[in-house]
RNA sequence: CGCGGGGUGGAGCAGUGGUAGCUCGUCGGGCUCAUAACCCGAAGGCCAGGGGUUCGAAUCCUCUCCCCGCUACCA
């Protein structure tokens, strides 16, 4: 049954550039998924862009003495080029500066105003004279009402838990210049969440298909009850306020961007030259939506982007948020301001992706967090891709390159462990399936490669190379048979490493995209001629371990 | 009593009630089609520790210890 699906992935914060934690974060998880489901002949749109507003981008152009509008604009294009490299496959990646998002947004706001899921409140908030500036929470700083934690800050105290406003803080001063603000009265609009608190349960609770940390958190978050949050602020860049009186104002980010997920469907459409064509994958309840994301974007889309949907009305609410945990880089927390990371530009310049896709997918944090290091880069690298899956197919394929005139041999009476080969090649494309379908990447990897290292095992114990000699036609049939499992591996790799599953397509004498093949093992056809192979992955020098390392920090 | 994640052979990890597994590394052997790749065998773990539940626990409960996040950039 062909199903629906809508793929949102997080948006990146245009104000540095792609490292490795977005990528086994959210966006090589959602690809692998996205490739996976038109493989099985779904019908997919996967969607995502630059988060192109917000503080940090204008304190970035602050100090560098431009616009914001550049800074975002650099990075957008770096994410495009960095995405394209590694092999992402959006249906769409936008921007959240474009004419489509704005005016979807800003409708979205006034829906909500009218119906009253927006409302108006006049606010103390803490105005810095020194700074000339309004304070967002995080730019207040004090002392924690309920624990006299001394490092609170204006939207919670880290140290007990507990949600604060500013006005709660004892010992108010500005974390910019240190000096106490004053609180000055300020109009801002507020998100009613409250008036979702018990429909989002009533929403949450069947999902207990969703990972258990996602679940679990959204229903401690849900049930300690719903406050209504400012979705205003008084700043200059970002998508202004569509009421007269408020041309001072901006939608908040966190407000603004989750609509990018509906606003850049729209735009697919309109580019696609169907305006219309966003609207199954929003409105028809048999599409399933899903979100991926990182741990820390959570509750943005298990509760204020339902919410939102829910006050909207007529738009599906996500089928679920596979969030991941985080990726550390040599066992340390990643830092980009202290550069420890591992950059995709960078990394881009001087490695294949497939290589990078692999070890993220077999090492992915899913469950908990999970590390990256180079040495661990370079060994998965060498013994396993390179040794395992990479030697299966040279091995293979040289040798009948050499002895059968670059023609697929004849299969002959298949005998009882051809057989069973393949039927285990069948069984893996089903496991790796089932895997990937429940967001279970690192099995459905394994899984692959588990068959890769069967395969193996197989040519071992048949020893083609000896047969060739007395038998030709049983070396034959044992090629043959290596063969059909090479055609299911470049199928169940495929989504994982895209690059390198259409080159091994290619070898095997296929033409066009391998993205066209369906999810199924296609026996070669004998006396079929296949292309003169070369390798599919190459070793990496131990040395790079050192050169890299010395890079960061 | 702040919250959360985690502690499984040398390394990285899987395993949530029923004889402790995977990949790598190490040692020994085989093979020679293949990117010194591949295959077989072996050594190596009282599953952080105490207590409890159970016929039976790495797996459930409880306590203790240790590590990592929860602070700016940041999935």
């Amino acid at each position: 049954m062909k199903q629906r699906i809508y793929i949102g992935v997080a948006w990146p914060y245009a104000n540095s550039p792609l490292h490795l934690g977005h990528i086994a974060g959210a966006y090589l998880p959602a690809d692998i998924f996205a490739r996976f489901m038109r493989m099985q002949g779904h019908d997919v749109l996967m969607a995502s862009g630059s988060d192109m507003h917000g503080t940090p981008i204008t304190l970035r152009a602050d100090k560098e003495g431009v616009l914001p509008s550049v800074i975002a604009e650099r990075y957008h294009e770096d994410f495009v080029r960095a995405f394209a490299g590694l092999g992402i496959s959006f249906d769409i990646f936008t921007k959240t500066t474009t004419e489509n998002h704005t005016q979807v947004a800003q409708k979205i706001f006034l829906d909500l105003y009218e119906k009253g899921y927006i409302y108006k409140d006049r606010v103390l908030q803490p105005y810095c004279a020194t700074c000339r500036r309004f304070l967002p929470d995080r730019y207040v700083e004090g002392t924690c009402p309920h624990c006299n934690d001394k490092g609170a800050r204006g939207d919670q105290c880290d140290n007990c838990g507990k949600p604060l406003n500013s006005q709660e803080l004892k010992d108010l001063r500005c974390t910019i210049c240190g000096l106490t603000p004053a609180f000055t009265e300020s109009e801002h609009f507020f998100l009613k969440l409250s008036a979702f608190n018990q429909e989002l349960i009533g929403w949450i609770d069947d999902k207990t298909y969703f990972r258990s940390n996602v679940y679990a958190f959204t229903k401690k978050y849900l049930e300690m009850g719903l406050k209504d949050r400012a979705i205003t602020r008084d700043i200059a860049w970002g998508i202004p306020v569509p009421l007269p009186g408020y041309e001072e104002k901006r939608l908040y980010v966190w407000f603004e961007a989750v609509i990018g997920y509906l606003s850049a469907s729209m735009q697919w459409a309109k580019e696609k030259g169907d305006e219309k064509a966003w609207q199954p994958y929003w409105q028809d309840i048999n599409t399933r939506s899903y979100y991926f994301i990182g741990k820390d974007n959570i509750p943005f889309h298990t509760i204020i982007w339902p919410a939102m949907l829910m006050g909207k009305g007529n738009l599906i609410l996500p089928y679920n948020v596979p969030a991941n945990e985080y990726l550390t880089i040599e066992g340390r927390k990643l830092s980009s301001s202290r550069n420890w990371a591992v950059w995709a530009p960078d990394y881009l310049l001087h490695y294949q992706p497939d290589p990078l896709r692999y070890l993220l997918s077999i090492n992915m944090p899913e469950s908990s967090d999970t590390d990256f290091s180079w040495r661990e880069f370079v060994r998965r690298n060498n013994d396993e891709l390179v040794a395992t899956y990479g030697n299966l197919v040279q091995r293979t394929l040289t040798f009948i390159y050499k002895k059968f005139n670059g023609t697929v041999p004849s299969s002959g009476q298949l005998n009882a462990e051809s057989l069973e080969l393949i039927a285990d090649a069948q069984v893996s494309m089903s496991k790796v399936a089932d895997a990937i379908a429940c967001c279970s990447f690192r099995e459905g990897i394994r899984e692959a490669m588990a068959l890769a290292a069967k395969a193996n095992r197989y040519l071992e114990a048949t020893s083609p190379w000896k047969l060739i000699k007395e038998e030709e036609e049983a070396a034959a049939s044992a090629l043959y048979t290596a063969l059909a499992v090479l055609n299911a591996l470049k199928i169940i790799f495929y989504p994982f490493l895209p690059h390198s599953s259409q080159k091994l397509h290619e070898f095997l004498g296929g033409s066009g995209l391998i993205e066209e093949q369906s999810w199924s093992l296609e026996m070669p056809v004998s006396s079929a001629p296949l292309r003169e192979p070369s390798v599919l992955f190459t070793k990496l020098d131990e040395s790079i371990i050192d050169e890299e390392i010395k890079r960061m920090g």
